[in-house]
DNA sequence: TCGATTATGCTCAGGATAAGTATAAGCCAA
DNA sequence: TTGGCTTATACTTATCCTGAGCATAATCGA
């Protein structure tokens, strides 16, 4: 029954869609995280999955080497998006976006493609927390979410709005949580504080600093950014964007660069070096103000030898 | 010009694929985690993605529905796969499949369902750990898996092998990671050593315990169960599993029946009630054997009070 | 030589974790 | 009625991890 209906309709062409492949492409240059962007860097590369394709990462790679010239190596899948009236295309058929995360080091873009490596804290003003926010960008958030928080019909719901945003803005004394940033940038969608909020037809007031992009993609970058910032912690991926040789000042840098936070850097060394992440090169770095640091490597075993970091259940030993 | 390709192919109906919609739908019943099955146990529930649905969940949730008379509750998207020659159907038209996790309670099944619930390690019988493994299932995976490894041309090769076997297996005096189900699973599919991979027509010596599904599901299930286990660590969504009042004791055999490991019972309760995750409801637990225990309820609260449990970055404070 | 700047080593307190001991509170059979 | 079995629950102890800060080293340039 539930069986035959399934066959029956897989078979016909009736519910033939079509799926794009969207990548989230990121690099760390000079200490700033920077995003691959074409179409005037208001989209993510990104192309349909087509019949050509082995497979969806091999279409993926395909798209972005087409696109930017930019060979593609370390990718991981992101999230399957498909809502109806989101990117504005409320009418057209169904099409889903698959996407993508890729790390690399930034590298020059070939010559006649449109593709530009953009500073993704142009996207999001507000997850830059390195030096705290700008004074005026922390006050227009504040206020503009306690408007919307107010603007809610019932005081329990106005209740509720203010607790979500101040969580996931760590107001009211609350701690930053770099992780939250789709959290964050839905909620800025759902209060109609961004463009594309505009553009699909919801109530928007004033709007917020921060550049839009097309379709949904600057929610595809927000996932990547939340993914990134996860995984930072718990798997040795920030080697993906770093060149061969780094001080670890450097490697402090991009992760502060990524997470949007700093960290404490004499803990930051104890905690690479015990893990035994890094060896030193043997080299010392050029052309440096104040004392001289080592040159280390990223210790390649290491993804060989441990599967990952971390548990939390109280395990037993018997 | 990238942007051209882009736009020309996306019109065409020539690259229209279609979207499966999979669920791994998940109970705990004394003590013993369960997913919900079709077609005699031998798939998991799945249907198309089709024009009417308004979005992937709810086409997600109208297909389980249809197909168990059960409706879902707590869900999150797992992966999408879509290689070709992984379910048997090589030269089919492309086809994708966007897999999900859902969590319930166990609940009969409507009258003149094929749906099931089936008990999960009747499928991976090497992921329950709980009593150690039965010590034949431990000699046969640990033979063939050597036998995987030096079959291999070079000894470079040999060694990579039996270095994978044994940190995703726990051998030579590896710790046992619970959340390796899937590397495992692929590990098992690469070595020929389960029926799958010999219906996708690679080379297959014999093969070890553990049911086979149609298609990729297997593959798809593992996925979801390590997602599980992993995400019991660090966000509660075992109670979305448990009834509305529990023991810590009962609440303690789920977890164990989901990680597929045993718990420190004292260190398990500390870390549960320091987190201020349960309330007392003053009831005591009956029928039961030895001293009684109380029962607690979930504090929904905290899903409003905080946002996660953890960093693992050396924050700064300034 | 002093001051600025970065590198690097080390200490210390507090909290979290793993493991185990001890006691309480029920049931049941002898 | 008691002793044994089972589970609940309270505490203790040693160890490790983490956040924070102090101190010293090495280099450059004014």
């Amino acid at each position: 029954m539930a069986g035959a209906t399934r066959k029956a309709s897989k078979t016909g062409a009736a519910n033939a869609i079509t799926a794009d492949l969207v990548a989230v492409l990121v690099a760390v240059t000079d200490g700033e995280p920077k995003i691959m962007t074409i179409a005037n860097d208001g989209a993510l590369p990104s192309g349909p999955f087509e019949f050509a394709h082995r497979s969806l990462q091999t279409g993926l790679r395909a798209w972005v080497e087409a696109q930017t010239g930019h060979p593609l190596g370390y990718v991981e899948q992101l999230y399957t998006f498909a809502d109806r009236g989101r990117g504005g295309d409320a009418k057209s058929p169904h099409s889903i976006s698959i996407s993508y995360l890729g790390l690399t080091r930034e590298d020059k873009v070939g010559q006649g493609f449109q593709a530009h490596w953009s500073g993704w804290y142009e996207y999001f003003p507000w997850e830059d927390q390195r030096a705290g926010l700008p004074t005026s960008l922390a006050k227009t958030l504040a206020s503009r979410l306690r408007a919307w928080a107010k603007s809610a019909e019932t005081t329990g719901l106005q209740r509720e709005r203010w607790q979500r945003a101040a969580i996931t803005f760590g107001l009211d004394e609350r701690d930053w949580n770099e992780e939250l940033v789709l959290q964050r940038y839905e909620l800025l969608y759902e209060a109609g504080l961004i463009p594309e909020a505009a553009r699909d037809r919801r109530s928007t007031s004033a709007v917020i600093p921060g550049r839009p992009m097309t379709g949904d993609h600057r929610r595809i970058l927000a996932t990547g950014i939340a993914r990134l910032r996860a995984k930072i912690k718990y798997r040795p991926v920030v080697f993906e964007l770093m060149p061969a040789e780094f001080t670890l000042l450097q490697l402090q840098r991009s992760v502060e660069a990524l997470a949007g936070r700093l960290v404490h850097k004499q803990n930051f060394r104890r905690l690479i070096e015990q893990q035994q992440l890094v060896e030193e090169t043997g080299a010392i770095a050029a052309d440096t103000v104040g004392r001289p640091a080592k040159l280390f490597r990223f210790r390649h075993g290491v993804l060989a030898e441990r599967a990952v970091a971390g548990t939390k259940l109280p395990l037993s030993r018997t």
